[in-house]
DNA sequence: CTGAAAGCGCTTACAG
DNA sequence: CTGAAAGCGCTTACAG
């Protein structure tokens, strides 16, 4: 008596189970499932009933064991970035299904000593087929070079050209487009909240602001270094109130550090935008509820998300540039101002 | 002449390369990687040292595939509400880490027909150890139905005590504290924003409520259906301003009603919290962003997620139910009146 | 305390 | 167009 199959002794079918009810070898079921090409149109309606009613599903591990693909792909970020990532997570997790790949996320902390160790483990024990890498931790050194070693495929979500692929918006057009909107509204003085200047994005957004107030053969009135961090524009708040001509708009180079300041300028008993006119860059979630709605620039993310998914799984592997089109969000902490 | 392994041909170190570097069976490795004890301290010391010599980490699939574990957690949650997520996730992949797991996160639609088949197509693919379902997923009927049938161990964030074990706060306590603050602040007409009726979170939020009024013999000044949405938030403010006698305290189920109710008061021309208290739940991350800060109430989303994988990782199959302290965060959005 | 053998459920490389 | 065999890299169940 031949021995049961774990289908008959109650367990989910495997491709054994399906083979046997359609009358054809393992091999041919794997073809179906993988939609290969070449199988007679009716032995491939033969098994898909089979798979149907048997409720077949191919197990990911033996997958990923036999063959060289593990249908992962992985989505790693720094954790103190959290704004981003649900909108990255939803449209990659998307377009996984839709390929029939899962989506691991990894949090790392940047601060961590075994940063690279932890992320090596992860490779070694998982080895995705592709990593999306969410800014700033796509342009950390170490990390890609350990990436490297591993052979791992990876997709940058950063305006960097190079070493390997990336997608990314125009952040200096967009910074000149969100500068000459403080200009348009008629604002003389306008300073500028840097982000960390380690970072591709803070560069990119700061270049963006100095060509747009250049054209308008003006300078910056101002200059203020932060870390992207909330607190930092809560701090920054205090250092422009006691400027002796204060701004009166200020560019920051990200959303949490332009609530900061307007959250903490309003404390201090200034109106936004009446006194400060604030804008942002991300379109983090806060930005849309708050009052007044903080004017910024949406990164179209799901669609980044998504297309990074693609290039990881599909056939090209040549390194590409992807420029995704951006999106300036008008709210109201943008104050037009009679004087221009 | 034998066969060269993978790591003789440039590839990862498998097992086999381990015990070959050791002199000592795969079984032995097979020992000391899963710290089974029972391993002569010689070997396991050589072991180990073949180990870290070789780099080897062993495959996740091939783990999978021939043992009982497939060292993988999921988070199920759905969409909508991904303002949880950040720390949900970060609680649960630091303790996957320690553990050895990872963590596959699957966000969901809640109006997506095809919602049950993605559930099941991800658990018979994965088939994770364990999933966090968070809320309002776990109190998805279908889903945890669909969840019992692929025989998936679940952990529920929810504070309802029935079918498996679940993780949560005391909702109705924590509400109950929430409005003493408002009646110790002074108010005497104290209005609830009510969430979606069949999410238990929102009917246990009302219940301290209500206890709470009815302990101090007072009624609800106004109630309000919402359904968690900003938006929905928004639209209450307008009705609120329409009130006969509005009135100077609104307690909102949840952190984006607060929010839109806020935003929309002030847009409208009054003053938060001069003319309108608000109170949250949730300290979601723009709690703390906005100016008036939020009220609300914090629940340990990091260390309830870490306690989650605990559950479901470790030995004990007892369904429990765990409650976890709440914290209240006093912020600017309650205001002291004279006339209490 | 240690190991030899079988097997997990697929894909690969090959043959016909 | 289809299939038989080998093998991926581990764990399990068993033996000693």
């Amino acid at each position: 008596m031949p021995r049961m199959t774990k289908r008959e002794a109650g367990g989910p079918a495997t491709i054994i189970d399906v083979a046997r009810e359609a009358q054809v070898s393992i091999k041919t079921v794997s073809r179906v499932v993988n939609a290969e090409p070449g199988v007679h149109e009716e032995t491939l309606k033969r098994v898909k009933e089979a798979i149907e009613r048997l409720q077949y599903r191919p197990k990911l591990s033996a997958r990923a064991l036999a063959g060289a693909r593990s249908f992962i792909v992985g989505l790693f970020y720094f954790d103190e970035q959290s704004a981003f990532i649900g909108n990255l997570q939803r449209g990659a997790t998307q377009t996984c299904r839709e390929l029939g790949y899962h989506l691991i996320v990894e949090p790392l902390q940047a601060s961590a000593t075994d940063l690279v160790s932890h992320v090596e483990r992860s490779l070694s024990a998982l080895r995705p087929d592709g990593v999306i890498l969410a800014p700033p931790l796509c342009d950390h050194a170490e990390v890609l070079q350990a990436m490297q070693r591993q052979g791992t495929r990876i997709v940058k979500l950063s305006p960097r050209e190079l070493q390997g692929s990336c997608i990314g918006i125009d952040d200096v057009q967009a910074a000149r487009e969100l500068t000459q909107l403080l200009l348009d509204a008629g604002h003389q003085r306008i300073g500028f909240l840097q982000g960390p200047p380690d970072q591709i994005a803070s560069q990119r957004r700061q270049q963006g602001f100095s060509a747009a107030l250049r054209a308008a053969r003006r300078k910056a009135a101002w200059v203020w270094p932060g870390d992207f961090t909330f607190q930092s524009g809560v701090a920054a708040a205090r250092i422009w109130q006691d400027q002796p001509n204060r701004p009166s708009a200020v560019f920051s180079a990200n959303d949490d550090m332009a609530l900061g300041l307007m959250a903490e300028a309003r404390r201090l008993g200034h109106q936004v935008p009446e006194a400060l006119s604030v804008v942002g860059f991300d379109d983090a979630p806060a930005a849309s509820m708050v009052w007044p709605g903080l004017t910024t620039v949406r990164q179209p993310l799901e669609d980044m998300a998504a297309r990074a998914v693609h290039l990881l799984v599909g056939q090209n592997t040549q390194p590409c540039r992807i420029v995704m089109p951006h999106r300036l969000m008008l709210r109201q902490s943008v104050q037009e101002r009679a004087e221009a």
